[in-house]
DNA sequence: GCCGTTTTCGGCCCGACTGTTTTCAGTCG
């Protein structure tokens, strides 16, 4: 059982308890530590057999004994007895937009629905109106809700959302001249790795006329909502977008608190009460009285901190760092010198070296890695030691060019399904930098991959170690990497570790980027580019890595072109 | 159910919006 699993199952339970009625604190701290669970950045089976339950965060002493329980045995008799009181049907009707717990309780005891499906025909043969607290108008609320539904987009990329959220600010800036400024907030411009809905700000003293021209926008397709301060859109693209509007005066308060993540301004505002003040996406309030900040490091001085990065704001830790003055000074991308991983039309890429090389040097780097698949990757049309040999001397002939640049040669060895890799040592030792990925045999049991890694690792001549968990985000889990071990081995051989910054890879994740930085590991941000606009997924790179409180020098492609040669030559 | 340089018990964040209400409950973020 993963920590996905175990952390489902908590959540599983906050949502029964509270349809059960049972206080709302016992939910949140179910919650709390299924949280905690997904952010470890380690098997929670590891910690459960070093005894360590109780060291997670929001793990008390009734916690521990569940998780001990379903970790020892697969099962929880708690959770099974929940599901016996709570049919699953019930709980997924939380996902019907204006229906919580409150209200699914009352359709499961009242009119016994037991499912989502039944909901909706309980809503077409008008039973819910008559029920208490519902009309009419909820009654066709929840009924249009069911159908958004089913038609709703699953959580999207980063790099799906950004584009779109650039372009509606870009629009709102253009056509509005009510507006005096405009951010993206929320947990796009925290950077994660996939977003439910776009957040934007706006600071205007003219909210009405900012709205207007919000909903009136080509790419809005519906409005959900609208208020004076708030209104939600649904995009053609199926998008949900969220405008606020405040005066200038507020507007500090507004992006910090629309920026979240909800669990960072929770401890924000518990500390703001313990020295006397009330926090709100208004302002301050002490003794009734309002103090407004129109910009958002004066809202983190004003409560004793520096500005906190938002990448780090999802509460583990990073207040505390603040407090404390050991905030880390993240990596940025313009610290980034070069790209380790790159692919080129001699395999499945489809710009020439030329083009690659061009692009790299527009992005002001020293130095990019030709990293192609190897033979064994026929999809990818791998290439042969020959074809290497012909590839580099198209790389000498294209190095003569350049003064301040020089394209490298490596390959994206294929670590096979026994462990050994794709090309003998004699032609790995000839590549300036080489990566090692597993493309096949994903899906091997624990032992069997980690141990795939490993022997890679071993190897002298592997340098890095490319996209190390395997996912796709919202198509594939995560191998079953034991990342205990492979970050351990990393740290003994000097291995370094990518951070893919595939949007929809992004593997390593914030949370191993985190372990990876607490223990030394190195680590790559690379683009994994297959075309000359790809190497522009760098910015989620390293995005991800500062997620994971990364900083420069825990990034070896900050180092010159002489300093990585260097620390690849002495691995 | 968790947690403690004020606490081992009594706290545990704040406000908008909506629909149903005669002053508020539920949902959402």
């Amino acid at each position: 059982m993963n920590n996905r699993q175990v952390a489902d199952i908590l959540y599983d339970i906050a949502d029964m308890l509270e349809i059960k009625g049972e206080i709302i604190y016992k939910s949140i701290a179910y919650r709390r530590a299924a949280d905690n669970i997904l952010n470890l950045g380690r098997d929670i089976n590891d910690v459960w057999r070093d005894g360590k339950l109780r060291e997670i965060p929001g793990v008390g002493e009734a916690l521990a004994k569940k998780l001990d329980e379903l970790l020892r045995t697969g099962r929880l008799g708690y959770y099974e007895g929940l599901r016996e009181e709570i049919p699953p049907g019930v709980v997924a009707m939380l996902a019907i937009p204006d229906v919580g717990p409150k209200t699914a309780n009352l359709l499961y005891e009242r009119l016994g629905l037991m499912s989502v499906a039944d909901v909706g025909r309980a809503g077409r043969e008008g039973k819910l109106r008559d029920l208490p607290g519902l009309g009419v108008k909820s009654e066709a609320n929840i009924l249009a809700g069911i159908e958004a539904l089913h038609r709703r987009t699953d959580r999207i990329p980063l790099g799906t959302a950004w584009p779109v959220a650039r372009e509606i600010l870009g629009a709102l800036r253009a056509g509005c001249s009510a507006l005096q400024q405009a951010t993206v907030a929320g947990s796009l411009r925290r950077m994660k790795a996939t977003i439910r809905d776009i957040d934007l700000l706006v600071a205007s003293d003219e909210p009405e006329a900012v709205m207007d021209c919000f909903v009136n926008l080509p790419l809005v397709e519906e409005v959900a909502l609208r208020g004076s301060t708030k209104t939600s859109v649904i995009l053609h693209n199926g998008l949900q977008v969220d405008l606020r509007v405040l005066e200038p005066a507020r507007y500090g308060s507004l992006l910090q608190y629309f920026t979240g993540s909800k669990d960072h301004n929770v401890a924000l505002r518990e500390l703001s009460l313990d020295q006397g003040l009330s926090l709100s996406e208004y302002g301050f309030k002490r003794d009734g009285e309002e103090i407004l900040r129109s910009d958002e490091e004066s809202v983190y001085n004003t409560l004793g901190l520096p500005w906190i990065p938002p990448e780090l704001r999802e509460n583990r830790g990073e207040i505390e760092a603040a407090r404390r003055g050991k905030l880390p000074k993240l990596i940025e991308l313009s610290d980034i010198k070069g790209d380790l991983h790159v692919h080129t039309s001699w395999s499945d890429g489809v710009a020439s070296i030329a083009e690659i090389a061009e692009a790299a040097r527009a992005r002001g780097y020293q130095y990019a890695v030709m990293s192609d698949h190897t033979q064994s990757l026929g999809v990818a049309r791998g290439l042969t030691p020959e074809r290497l040999w012909e590839q580099r001397a198209e790389i000498n002939r294209l190095n003569e060019q350049f003064a301040n640049f020089r394209l490298l040669q490596g390959a994206e060895v294929e670590i096979k399904a026994d462990g050994s890799l794709d090309l003998p040592d004699e032609v790995l030792s000839e590549l300036d930098v080489v990566v090692a990925s597993i493309h096949s045999g994903l899906r091997q049991e624990r032992e069997r991959i980690t141990s795939r890694l490993i022997s890679a690792m071993r190897n002298p001549h592997v340098d890095v170690i490319g996209h190390p968990r395997g996912r796709i985000l919202g198509q594939r889990e995560a191998s079953a990497v034991d990342m205990d071990r492979v970050l351990a081995v990393a740290l003994e051989t000097g291995t370094i570790l990518e951070v893919n910054a595939i949007p929809d890879r992004l593997d390593l994740d914030d949370a191993h980027i985190r372990r990876a930085v607490g223990m030394g590991v190195r680590l790559a941000v690379d683009s994994d580019a297959h075309n000359a606009e790809g190497l522009a997924a760098m910015e989620y790179g390293v995005a991800t890595a500062r997620r994971g409180w990364a900083e420069a020098e825990n990034v070896v492609n900050t180092l010159s072109l002489n300093e990585l040669l260097e620390l690849v030559r002495n691995k």
